[in-house]
DNA sequence: ATCACTTACGGGTGACGTAAAAATC
DNA sequence: GATTTTTACGTCACCCGTAAGTGAT
């Protein structure tokens, strides 16, 4: 069978155009990539190129024989990656998430279910999250919305409401309830790490500034000593408890309440079911 | 990247099971393929077997490696048979055929269209045919019926219609025409290499006896010192002519009429233009 | 003269075999 | 004791580099 070596050193030519530039991006020397050609034309048993006196060109044989080596070259990567992938997935189960809220309330029950491995979670756009559950760095997602993939699982895992936290003397404090658009162009304190939230109340509230504090800490230490408003959820009050210093008003957009839904590959499915069965006493009935 | 060897190896103790047995499928030593495994291990960063004292199994991410590593060589192998396969094709023009009809006539005309070019032709089964030309051992077949496949490019390339050859003193010499109903149960000189034609007459007629004769001047030979009956079609008639010992009575089955179609791959429909061209000129108009 | 490729020759890595040991059945 | 895997060591193949040569720009 043909060497891997000399698939490599043949795309390099066919993408270089020559040989002495093949040599260079491959570091080695011109009398190497001959030799390796001629060998690839003696183990093809057909020409690969149509050789003038001082030149090589790939002919259509040498051009259908690059091709199927880049493929065959790519498909030995994605091998690399995708046992990695497996070997991590048998010891980490590694969650990407649109926005942190399941999670913060869920963590505790994920690794209790599976004892022996480490669960990491990432904060990441949704296309991201898509390429990463394809290549296995991600074992499951979750997103903010249902979809139908024939290949992917769904499960709901619970829902999350935005609320203004303001100093009680804020006008709005006594409302049961504020829209977006009442307190567009205020001052907010966010954490950076709200996932899709940020997306969300920018979009919501182009004219609002948003002062973002990297860590939960730094922020809570912010809003003890400002009177600057800042965002809460129901998750987040129920997790963390309220601050009496502060009123907490719910918003009344539709787009201020999250839906989530946790996917995994079909193929995976029985490996996570526990969990999914977790998922589903708890948030289906 | 991954040495070739080593994914062979790697497949060579999937199937085998144990390392000794492969060693010997492969006609290497064990100690060969425990210094592989090893290094393919240290290649992924990751354990693909199970070591127990004296015994090695390949664990989940083994048997993951070892698949791909099976598709890898599988699309190397593709590789070589598809360059071999266009550099033939480069040189020689094969042609696959249901019926040897439409190429006895047309053999000719194709040799003229490309010069340079070895024209071979073999008279195969449909299955044969449609198996060889995506292997590129054909670069173009002839079937006796349309069909519609995107991948393929369809041209009529004329018909054939089948007559008894009989002695002018037979019962049926001076009918229009005949049936094969009319003459199921006789015995016929046929020649071997008539294609289809041999299915067909078989299939119409169920008690006749078929003398097989390999080649036509031996059929000829045979059908001049004899009074048995024989088949012959308009084309053989316009080619060779006709015996004047002979009556030529036209079959009336729908059977006894094949309309043939040329193929060969859509992406290959440019390289072979003039010829389809030709075609259309001959029997389109 | 420079560039691109080829041929010829020498060196070092590494793939393989042999030998021997360890462990299990 | 037979079988299977592992470790240690020596050998040879072969992949690469250097040097020199040819022809074209």
């Amino acid at each position: 069978m043909i060497d891997t070596y000399l698939l490599e050193q043949l795309t390099a030519v066919y993408e270089c155009g020559t040989l002495s530039a093949a040599s260079e991006k491959l570091h080695l020397t011109q009398p190497t990539l001959t030799r390796s050609m001629q060998k690839l034309e003696d183990i093809f048993g057909v020409k690969l190129f149509e050789r003038t006196k001082n030149r090589v060109h790939l002919n259509e044989n040498g051009r259908l024989a690059a091709e199927c080596a880049r493929q065959i070259l790519m498909q030995e990567q994605d091998m690399v990656n995708r046992v990695r992938a497996l070997d991590r997935s048998s010891r980490m189960l590694a969650v990407g998430m649109i926005s942190p809220g399941p999670m913060m309330e869920l963590n505790p029950l994920l690794s209790s279910l599976y004892p022996g491995m480490t669960i990491a979670t990432e904060l990441r756009t949704e296309e991201e999250l898509f390429e990463g559950l394809n290549q296995g760095i991600y074992q499951m997602i979750i997103l903010n919305h249902k979809l139908d993939d024939d290949g992917l699982s769904c499960h709901p895992c619970g829902s999350e409401h935005l609320l203004f936290a303001v100093p009680l003397e804020h006008r709005i404090a006594d409302k049961s309830e504020c829209s977006f658009k009442d307190m567009d162009g205020e001052s907010f304190l966010m954490a950076s790490e709200v996932g899709y939230w940020d997306h969300i109340v920018r979009q919501q509230m182009p004219n609002a500034h948003f002062l973002l504090q990297n860590g939960l800490e730094a922020l809570h230490e912010l809003v003890r000593a400002s009177s600057l408003p800042h965002f809460a959820t129901d998750l987040t009050l129920r997790l963390y408890g309220r601050n009496p210093q502060r009123a907490y008003v719910p918003i009344s957009d539709n787009a201020a309440v999250e839906h989530f839904f946790c996917y995994c590959h079909r193929s995976d499915e029985k490996r996570y079911l526990a969990w999914f069965q977790a998922l589903e006493r708890r948030f289906q009935s």
